[in-house]
DNA sequence: CCTTGGTTGTAGGAAATTCCTACACAAAGC
DNA sequence: GCTTTGTGTAGGAATTTCCTACAACCAAGG
């Protein structure tokens, strides 16, 4: 198998303090995952890419003091081996992207994606893939899902829906009259199949799942 | 004390997708945050509202469709008893604050402050109070952590250093030559005595610790 | 028809984590 | 000098995670 295990050394550079925050905190619960610096601007990250030395640079496309792609340039000419993934606020053009992958661009993913997205491409680029994400509307990777959830079994369903009400496993087990034991194991199995590491990604989707797809 | 432990029924409209849901990742972290609903757009949200009757609404300032302001004034028409958290990108003059503040919004926070702003705000406003962000350098808070981190002990600090590493529990124990239970005990001070909930809260802490303040 | 292989409902065990408590000892203050 | 506070150490209980087990059912294939 090509997934290879070795550990990503990041770098990531956002303007909005929020923004770097949130999403730092996601890409951190992964343990394969480094954080060798961060920066809100773009001339202060290639001053740090010496000795840094991350392996992927996260950088957005509006920076403050420069766009992301005269950075990513710069950057590529001091480190060529550096992936450089692209993150976009506004539609790109098919001339556009083609700029820049020719520059060396390894991913450009849109702010208008859902996050897995962006930590999906980054496994990619770190296993030397490209990958630009759609602008909007993840259609194959929501059907997927939909389609995960769809493959669930009527007790597995019946226990996400009670854990993304945050009824806690006790009480779903006293309520189902099954051990607790028993619970955890629906729990296990769910995260498996929709492919979630943690609750609040279970509350999303259900809640979403609910609104949206009640068709 | 004031604390009220009442749950939070949250309604989000952020009209980025990835910062949506790397925001919402975190709040539901929270088991005493409910999400009722969330938008893209301001005219979405406020057709929304009444079916989902939050207690509080993050909105940001810029919206694709309409400004957060607006938005937020009839949305205060409709339910007057409903907090609103505007999340700003630009500076906001005093002015332009007061005219908010007078239009009944219970908080203003800036995406250039650290996340742990956004929450605090959130549970400031849950309790009926009104709060301001500064717009960028939260000195105050900034400087209380650094201190909360000086008061760590010799021990606690060796900890948190291999913690925020990555390096296992285990391994920690067997460096320091004491217990798990030991290590688990360090751990759970230092949690404590920083005020974290989780590891990357941790590590970005540490990381920016050792580059911001080596002075 | 009978076997085989996947899915479902159920649960147990081992290890790790969280949360809380304990306690000896040293430093520090009144 | 005695009491409080902080520090290094660890134990217990409850929960979580991860992995395994297994009987029952169901679909498919020879």
């Amino acid at each position: 198998m090509l997934t290879s295990n070795r550990r990503v050394r990041l770098y990531v550079t956002m303007d909005q303090r929020l923004v770097r925050d949130s999403l730092l905190f996601q890409l951190l619960l992964h343990d394969d995952i480094d954080l060798v610096g961060e920066s809100e601007t773009g001339i202060e990250t290639l001053s740090r890419l010496p000795l840094t030395r991350p392996g992927i640079l996260i950088i957005e496309e509006n920076l403050r003091d420069n766009d992301g792609l005269t950075i990513a340039e710069n950057a590529l000419n001091l480190m060529p081996s550096l992936s450089v993934m692209l993150v976009t606020d506004t539609p790109v053009s098919a001339g556009r992207l083609a700029i820049y992958l020719e520059s060396g661009i390894k991913a450009v993913v849109s702010k208008h994606q859902p996050i897995q997205d962006l930590v999906k491409t980054l496994y990619y680029i770190r296993n030397g893939q490209v990958y630009v994400s759609p602008w909007q509307q993840p259609d194959i990777e929501a059907q997927e899902l939909l389609n995960s959830y769809h493959a669930l079994s009527g007790r597995e369903r019946e226990v996400a829906q009670l854990m993304a009400s945050r009824v806690p496993i006790k009480d779903i087990a006293e309520q189902l009259g099954v051990s607790c034991k028993t619970v955890h194991s629906y729990k296990d199995r769910i995260f498996v199949k929709l492919g979630f590491e943690r609750l609040p990604e279970l509350i999303l989707f259900m809640k979403r799942h609910q609104n949206g797809a009640a068709a």
